[in-house]
DNA sequence: TGCACTGCAATTGCATGCAACCCGTCAGGC
DNA sequence: GCCTGACGGGTTGCATGCAATTGCAGTGCA
């Protein structure tokens, strides 16, 4: 999403769009689910007119889908649609992390290094919660390592608009540790500079991932 | 953008939305003009209502920058940033490209041929404007030739975010036959099923693009 | 002369009220 | 019995009014 500088006072819009930005992401607020204005506007105590411009901006960045006069919910995608925005992510990461081979930074390859062991770290703690936070970290770090700010503002855009559907992916510790094993092979090809393997190993992740949340949709009968 | 269906009767924020975007794009409001809410309400005859709406789906989508009570402004890029979106466009194409090449369907093959032929003819009359449309029509004919809906929408705001900066680039016919050759080489591969071929040269016409709107930028003193 | 503080004007941010619209339901006619 | 049309509840869309914040100008002091 584009982030905001947020001055010191940030508006009620502002705030509003923030959370429930941020709660579509997490997966609190699900597909499906009616964003009614007036029951917003009570839970944040404001009047409607901030809540209708907060939707209207989760509107344009695909977070809501609006129908005039029936409310606003967050969109439903279709197996197919689900598809197709996995494999622009997995390109887009896969674009990132070509570039991040590129980049001589040491300071930026350190971070990109503390943020596996990290997630390694996490991951044999067994929290998948705390493992979603430090993944999301990890594939920070290959975007900042981009050196392409815009590159990182798409990816991510990209990348959050799909994250209600990767919640549950990590229910089995086995993914979890193969996951790990997927960023061992991404950062070494990253530090060895070799983009074109880089961008490879990275599609090929996203793939599993991809895989992976399709089993789980199918057997939730989440898609439609 | 996010496409809506539009029904019979679009709500006044839509129309705003849409007009002030359009706008944009097309270079009619440049970048730093201040979107004044109260003018704004005045010209298109409504109350400041949705034409605050309207605005904030435009900062979603980069279209607009709003400094808390100081109004919203069309964006001002520096040179740097200019580059990366002009790089990530480039790839983005490229990517569609790739994609397109792999597509067999011969009607949107058929599609690709006569948006090219339409190209080539408006350039030979030389009327800008016209080529500017074509071209558009051109790129659009191989994101849908890449079978991959979201991506065109993806790309589509890519590059609709960089419009206002490539409008003057066309200034030369010497430019605009330059283009038609660099899209015959285009087409050629993507015809031909060659995607690594297609995306390269894609990713070459972008660059050619990119450093015809430098020059420009740099004559007009445009950059800051 | 330069700087800081204060008051004012202009603009945005938010609340409230009313009108328009969509949908579900029910009555009447075929 | 089924289809058509009208009515009512409830929600969104928009207008208006007031409060809050910002930027600027003018003034006083060092």
């Amino acid at each position: 999403m584009t982030v905001k500088p947020a001055s010191k006072k940030p508006t009620a819009t502002e705030r509003i769009r923030a959370t429930l930005a941020d709660e579509i992401v997490r997966g609190d607020i699900g597909p499906g689910v009616i964003l009614d204005e007036a029951s917003l506007a009570e839970r944040f105590s404001v009047s409607r007119t901030p809540v209708r411009e907060a939707i209207r901006q989760l509107e344009a960045i695909g977070f809501a889908e609006a129908r005039p006069h029936r409310g606003a919910v967050v969109p439903h995608f279709t197996p197919e649609k689900l598809t197709e925005m996995f494999t622009v992510m997995a390109e887009m990461e896969a674009l990132c992390a070509r570039y991040a081979a590129a980049n001589p930074s040491p300071a930026l390859r350190e971070a990109l290094k503390a943020a596996h062991h990290d997630c390694r770290q996490v991951a044999q703690s067994g929290d998948i919660t705390a493992y979603q936070e430090a993944n999301r970290h990890f594939h920070e770090a290959i975007y900042t390592l981009s050196g392409n700010v815009f590159l990182a503002e798409v990816t991510r855009g990209v990348r959050n608009r799909l994250a209600p559907f990767r919640k549950a992916q990590f229910n089995h510790t086995g993914r979890l540790m193969g996951s790990i094993t997927e960023h061992d092979i991404i950062v070494e090809a990253i530090l060895n500079g070799d983009g074109e393997a880089a961008a490879h190993h990275m599609r090929d992740h996203l793939r599993v991932v991809r895989n992976s949340v399709g089993k789980i949709m199918q057997g939730l009968g989440v898609d439609d």
